[in-house]
DNA sequence: TCGGCGGTTCGTCATGCGTCGAAAAGAAGT
DNA sequence: ACTTCTTTTCGACGCATGACGAACCGCCGA
C-alpha cells in the first residue's frame, strides 16, 4: 500500500461521505467495513466515544470536513496497524479503476490455482465442471450495485478482462442476471460462483448456460468477510 | 453523462477537496478548471461573491461538508447548463478508471482519423512519420503527475492499452521520459505528441526512438483548453 | 444474574462557521 | 482615464458545530 494508493483511497472514502445524503450512515458504513468499534475510533481520534456516536447517528448533520478527514485517516491508520487487510483489498479494487461499492474484491494470485482447490477453500458446491482447470485471480462483484452503478465501459472492462479468473457474484437471488451477462461477454471467466444461495435455489438454466461457455459454476454460503480472509491467506 | 457518472465525478472532486491540506486552493482549482467565475458560482449557490472568495482564500479553514457538496453540485450544474463539456471530459477519464490529475483527457473517436488530419487539427508539427496511418482515440497525460501518482498497474493499463491511439504528453521539457516509457511498453501507440514545447527543444534521440517503434511523433504549443475543445468538435 | 462492552441520548458550553454588505484593489476593454 | 467585471478584505453577528460527561440500553459470556 503505497502512499499514493492510500491517498487515493482516502479521497474516495471522503468523497463518498461528503456527497452522501446521510453523512452519519456513510461514516458508520465505512467504520464497520473496516471492522472498527466506535470506541477504538474514538481513541484514535482522541475524543470521547459519544462524539463518534453523535456523528454517526446524525445529531450533527453537516460536520466540517476536518472531522471527515481525520476520521478517514484514523480508519486507515487503525487498519494499517492491524496489517492493512482492508486497505489492501480496497486499493486493489481502486487501482484497477473500479468503485468499491460494485467490486468488492479483486485479486491476482501469485500462481495458478486449480479450480477444485479454490472451491474447497471457499467451501463452494460445484454445480458444473468447467473446461479450464485453473484460475489466476478472482473478482468479487455485488451484482445489484454493479448493474446500477457501472457505466457500460466499466462493464466491458470488468467482464471482458476476466478470462482465467473466477467471478464471484454476491447479492444474487437465483443467479439469473450474472449468467445471462456471461453469455453476452467474451471471453468468459474460468469459473463463476454465486454467493449467498443454496444449490437448489439456483436458476434452472444456470448450469446449462455455464456448460455452453465451458466455465465451472458453484455456489457458496460462507460469509463474505470470511471468504475474503481465507482467499487472502491461502493463495 | 448518466446520473451515475455525475455522482461518481462529484464524489471524486469532493473527496479531493475534503482531503486537501489547503481546502481553499483546491476549491479554486476546480472552479477554474470548470472555467467558472466566483460571481457565477456565487449566483448558483445563491450567496454573495465574497463568500466564495472567503472560502477560496482560506479565511475559514475547515468548511462544513455541506459547503463542499453544494459547491461541487453547483459546478456540475453550471457546466451541464453550458453543454457539459468539462463533465464529459472528466467522466470519460473516470469511467476508464484513471485519476484526472494524471490523465487529462481520454477519448474514443467515432471513426478512425488519419494522423495527418489529427495533427492538423491540433496544430502539431510532425517530427517523424509513423508506420500506421490512423488513430481511433487520444489520451492526454500529464507526464509529471502520471510518474508521481499512478501505480504500476495503472501505468501498465494506461500505456499498454493505447494501441491505435495517440498519446499526448503535457508538462514535458524535452520529452525524454515519455519516449523512454514508450520503448518499454508494448504495444506502442500510433502517435505521440509532446505538448508545450517547440520542435527544436525536443530531446535529440526522440525521433530515433519513435522510428524504432514506428509511431508518428509531433509537437504542439496550442493551449490545452483549446486543443481539447477542437478535438471535441472535430472528431 | 451480573459485569463488561459497544452503542445511544442528552444537557451544556465555547468556538468558529456561514453569511452579509461595504469598500477597495486588480485586470481588461474602450 | 473611465468603466466594467472579477476578486479580495474586513468587521459584524447568529447559530450550528465540536466537544464533554453522565446516564442509559442491549447483548453476550461466565
Amino acid at each position: 500500500m503505497s502512499q499514493a494508493e492510500r491517498e487515493q483511497l482516502a479521497e474516495r472514502i471522503a468523497g463518498e461521505i461528503a456527497c452522501s445524503e446521510r453523512t452519519g450512515e456513510t461514516l458508520r458504513k465505512w467504520r464497520t467495513d473496516f471492522e472498527i468499534t466506535q470506541t477504538e475510533l474514538a481513541d484514535a481520534l482522541d475524543v470521547s466515544p459519544s462524539v463518534v456516536s453523535d456523528y454517526e447517528s446524525g445529531r450533527r448533520d453537516n460536520p466540517g470536513i476536518g472531522v471527515v478527514r481525520r476520521t478517514v485517516e484514523a480508519l486507515l491508520d487503525i487498519d494499517q496497524e492491524r496489517g492493512g487487510r482492508h486497505i489492501r483489498q480496497h486499493a486493489r479494487v481502486l487501482s484497477a479503476g473500479y468503485d468499491s461499492d460494485s467490486v468488492l474484491d479483486l485479486q491476482e494470485f501469485p500462481a495458478a490455482v486449480p479450480i477444485e482447490r479454490y472451491f474447497e477453500a471457499i467451501d463452494a458446491t460445484e454445480l458444473t465442471a468447467g473446461d479450464r482447470a485453473t484460475v489466476v485471480g478472482h473478482t468479487v462483484i455485488d451484482s445489484i450495485a454493479a448493474i446500477k452503478r457501472l457505466t457500460s465501459e466499466e462493464f466491458y472492462r470488468l467482464y471482458g478482462q476476466s478470462s482465467n479468473r473466477v467471478l464471484i457474484f454476491t447479492n444474487v437471488t437465483r443467479g439469473e442476471s450474472p449468467l445471462v451477462a456471461m453469455r453476452v461477454v467474451n471471453p468468459t471467466p474460468n469459473a463463476v460462483v454465486l454467493h449467498g444461495i443454496e444449490p437448489d435455489a439456483v436458476w434452472e438454466h444456470a448450469a446449462d448456460l455455464a456448460r455452453v461457455d465451458g466455465f465451472a459454476l458453484g455456489t457458496t454460503t460462507v460469509d463474505l468477510e470470511g471468504l475474503l480472509g481465507t482467499v487472502d491467506e491461502q493463495f
